[in-house]
DNA sequence: CTGAAAGCGCTAACAA
DNA sequence: TTGTTAGCGCTTTCAG
């Protein structure tokens, strides 16, 4: 339906390849026959089809994303910061949630097959996959997910730091008095959530006091099953000294429902986020902030360094966060 | 790089048709050559160009849409209501934002060059460019953004509903007792919000009482914008009744600010915002929710019927949406 | 400066 | 059941 390079060349008298030329303002065209095409061109409304472009040119200006899932601040977050830098490179974005999808590989696979590149994000693409495609000449960049290297790939990530930032988390709810620490999250579905996990278990036991850790493992990050943690809590009347939560959403659940159930936060007990998402502010929820944009941003650049083939050797990214102290873990009475 | 149809069909000893056949299901093969086929694939890792498919069979399996942000919660729903349908018809789906772009239309074009249709949100894009690329047979689905209805074309829209909702938002703030209500929003920028200003002045206009409305107009719809209004207005000590802002980050900024200065919520002022986003819940506030999700999710669907060819009379849906009252606004004690 | 022609990787008649 | 061949819309030598 829409007119084709043909089209144009008819239009203008002229040859389709004088027609490319003047759309990609290679070569050198007359002034005038110049015009003419444009002239055609801008009657005829023709816009060269992509495909055929990226069919001959063999590259498809296109850049992928494969995440989880879009709800909830983070993946956005890092999909927008994404998208900013691969606008800016003149690409486009394809984006592909893997959502509960039992099959990622094929739609990843179908993915690449669009793109000069992509982003992986966290676990959303078994580790042999990801070789796989690189090993074919995919471009990769890893975010959110530890480092592949064999002998044989080097492939990019970019994560934010997470360790450090639970150590100094942990540290901080062991000054307020807290002794008996509860995690809650799944360190097996997320690398980031796993390396939080550690970075509280380091703190605890290099406190030389008699604190504890203990693990509520949960199958979903989510405000909901946060609400279902506290209720439990609060019917067994088992409640820790603080709630150190896998992310914000997790640690707003928990917090509504201990508010409801009228535990004294952070008196009683102390609760505490991960990610600084908006409503962590209204709720003043303690947590760590980590720059989700720029995660997203970083990935893009370093894409299109594999892309443009101005770096072959392979990077590894770690973004810095920051502890946000807020009042649902201060100010904390001591315990007596 | 990666192998191709023809070395699949060198590898397996048959002609590039009947590995065309095997890969696509398609036509009848003898079990024994698909089973080398297959072997051939799988040892080269084929997996078939997307790019040669499409531009053979002039399809994309690639659906568009253009949102002008995805910072906020709002966008990023709908995209992920978008993603979602587009996944089980087994597309692919393409993002632009058009952010701050001077010329969106250029890319949205080259968007438009690349997949079967394409989803346009508020207004990223000019009307005569959308009239356009539907002239030139594009698919494309406005969602946030009035009905464009020309002789030539009908373009399928999907919205949620506005003016009902702003009235009985008004309406409840006129029955707390409020007088001087005040609009915060640039009812220009978008449609959506155009039609919560109308709402309100409407019920306003109709309540018989000597209320009066104001507008407040801005320049975004940002938590930061909210706090400066909010810390002016506190400066000026010009308060209203009540703040009707036209989307919860608005809102949330505006009450932030308010409560820092120690303005009674809801008693000194009443405090509303739109969409209900996580953090109004957190934050007590009242406003409208939503399907934000839906609205993705209504637009890829009338899309892919516009991609078969199942429905060509253009269709306009507008979907329900709910006032949520919360502590902002009630209980408010009357004025004497 | 311009045109003819050979692909890019695939699908889809049409033959065999 | 399988192979041959002509495109899909574009870029890009290579001649002229």
């Amino acid at each position: 339906m829409p007119s084709t390079i043909r089209d144009v060349a008819r239009h203008a008298g002229v040859s389709i390849a004088t027609v490319s030329r003047v759309m990609r303002a290679s070569g050198d065209v007359r002034p005038d026959t110049r015009d003419r095409v444009m002239a055609a061109a801008a009657e005829l409304r023709y816009t060269p089809s992509q495909l055929g472009r990226q069919l001959a040119e063999r590259r498809y200006a296109a850049n992928g994303i494969v995440f989880p899932d879009l709800s909830g601040p983070y993946y956005a977050e890092v999909v927008l910061g994404y998208e900013a830098v691969a606008a800016e490179l003149r690409r486009s974005v394809l984006i592909l949630a893997t959502h509960g999808r039992e099959h990622p590989e094929v739609a990843v696979r179908e993915m690449a097959g669009r793109c000069d590149g992509l982003v992986v994000l966290q676990r959303t693409v078994p580790d042999q996959v990801v070789e796989e495609l690189a090993a074919d000449g995919a471009r990769v960049v890893l975010v959110a997910r530890p480092p592949i290297d064999t002998d044989s790939v080097g492939i990019d990530s970019v994560s934010a730091e997470n360790r450090g930032a639970a150590v100094e988390l942990a540290e901080h709810l062991l000054g307020q008095g807290c002794r008996r620490i509860a995690f809650v999250g799944d360190p097996d579905v997320s690398p980031d959530v796993q390396e939080r996990w550690r970075g509280v278990q380091d703190a605890v036991r290099e406190s030389s006091s008699d604190a504890e850790v203990e693990l509520i493992p949960v199958d979903a990050l989510t405000e909901e099953v946060g609400q279902r943690v506290a209720a439990e809590a609060v019917r067994s009347g088992e409640l820790p000294d603080a709630y150190v939560c896998a992310n914000d959403e997790l640690a707003l659940g928990l917090l509504a429902e201990l508010r409801r159930a009228d535990v004294d936060v952070p008196g009683r007990v102390c609760v505490t986020g991960w990610d600084d998402v908006m409503a962590a502010r209204y709720a003043g929820l303690t947590t760590v902030r980590q720059p989700m944009r720029e995660l997203g941003a970083t990935a893009a650049r370093l894409l299109d360094e594999l892309i443009t083939g101005s770096r072959t050797h392979p990077r590894h990214e770690v973004l810095p966060t920051e502890l946000v102290v807020r009042t649902t873990t201060h100010p904390r009475k001591v315990a007596p």
